[in-house]
DNA sequence: CGGGATCTTGAGGATGCTCAACGCTAGTGG
DNA sequence: CCACTAGCGTTGAGCATCCTCAAGATCCCG
């Protein structure tokens, strides 16, 4: 195991006094449901940091110390077979909690994809909070729910669709968050590699690639510059996306 | 959406006055934080019911209104695609609670595959208790965090691992669960059809049984009467269940 | 003891994987 | 600013695992 973060000092991102109020995912978050004075209290007890690419945040297995808010960038969460098999259960984009699905250690690793602004809080912190907060206590278990109503969907996908079904599925939800976000629904960015498209999918890279090649050959969409992939018509994806007939 | 249990009171189990008082399961759900007094307060807001083989507690989609304990059998979990396609997305004993994962629609299907007793509360009631006993809704994040641990190693077992590997993870887990109980490990119940185990396992119900077969040619495990299934070593197969080579 | 459902076994086939080569692109350094 | 290169993405050929369809065996309940 290693602790990349055991010097967080020397990398803290240079904000304001008050990050937390200037935070431009605040709103998403779990901090949402706080006043004023326990979002500043909130602000002492966080660490900001700036990640680069491809760095652990921790690993599936280490004590479980730290909850996060990823603001910025894109984390991958997965977890591994002792031959190397990987199996992501998760992409994090800002606006993101990090830290739900553990008891006393991590049960999964987290890595970041791009470079990631992400808060850290420690987990006794946090927990003293929801002691005295309960409606923090009570969000917290909303977002549980809702974690786990998108795993059980992720449940069906990896059981019963194909590769096509499944890419489609992938590139809806993209879409949809997409939309929450105020971006386009059509132009999506998909910001993680093939390699991981397939890890989250249940599939080989290069099964991937030609499921997207097919999708393009049959004008479902297009690949632009950037990693933009432009969706051409939402409603046939929805129907490629549970049943590919 | 049919609404089979429309009607409770005709077939309400006809336990004594405080069913949870000499509830057998009690130490295993969420009752097992209460004091004797508010374990009267929710024997008032419960509802026993008895049910048989193949009864369908609730539908995706159909409106939450209830939280349920199951006291007895076996309750299946499961979701559809369009064109029948299902995945059992978990298995239920007695001692389980059912109705984790939902907002304000049950995001899956109950059905009962054995008879089963189950004890009903209205949500509403619940929430209202969560909001007075704290560590009610502490126990209930808690059980959502346990249960998305387990919905992650089943998204691993389903998007990389083997056939044979499945089966074993799927038997090691009956081993444990009956282990905690205080059944024997090796000697394992499996109470549900071979073709819900591949619905859970993201297989059909011939690999199933061909990797059953396989398995006793490789003298993993041995088929009793009765359903009951031979362990011959739970250190083999926590090997098999993560690497098969 | 009979019969329907479940389980098992077999043969053939399809989907997605493996291995391999090639193309593209973005980032680097001259 | 451009050429180079390493990593990523694409495409192809062959193959393995698991699925489909089908028939028989077994179990369990009446």
């Amino acid at each position: 195991m290693d602790f990349p973060l055991k010097d967080p000092l020397k990398r803290q991102s240079g904000s304001g006094p008050s990050p937390c109020a200037a935070c431009t995912v605040r709103d998403w978050v779990f901090c949402s449901v706080l006043s004023e004075h326990e979002l500043s209290r909130l602000d002492e007890m966080a660490t900001h940091l700036d990640l680069s690419a491809k760095e652990t945040i921790f690993n599936e297995g280490d004590e479980a110390k730290h909850l996060f808010n990823v603001t910025e960038g894109l984390v991958k969460l997965y977890k591994l077979l002792p031959d190397g098999r990987e199996q992501v259960t998760g992409f994090l984009f800002a606006g993101d909690f990090l830290g739900i699905a553990m008891n006393d250690t991590y049960a999964y690793s987290a890595e970041t994809t791009q470079p990631v602004k992400i808060c850290r809080f420690k987990r006794s912190d946090l927990e003293q909070m929801f002691r005295e907060i309960p409606k923090l206590e009570n969000r917290m278990l909303n977002m549980a729910t809702n974690e786990l109503v998108q795993a059980q969907d992720q449940l069906l996908l990896l059981g019963r669709k194909t590769a096509k079904e499944r890419l489609c599925t992938f590139l809806l939800s993209l879409s949809k968050r997409a939309d929450k976000r105020g971006d386009s629904p059509t132009l999506v960015s998909v910001p993680m590699s093939r390699e991981s498209i397939g890890d989250y999918l249940g599939l080989t890279t290069e099964t991937v690639s030609r499921t997207f090649s097919k999708l393009k050959k049959e004008n479902v969409l297009s690949l632009n510059k950037g990693g933009i992939v432009e969706l051409h018509n939402l409603d046939d994806l929805m129907g490629l996306a549970e049943d590919s007939t």
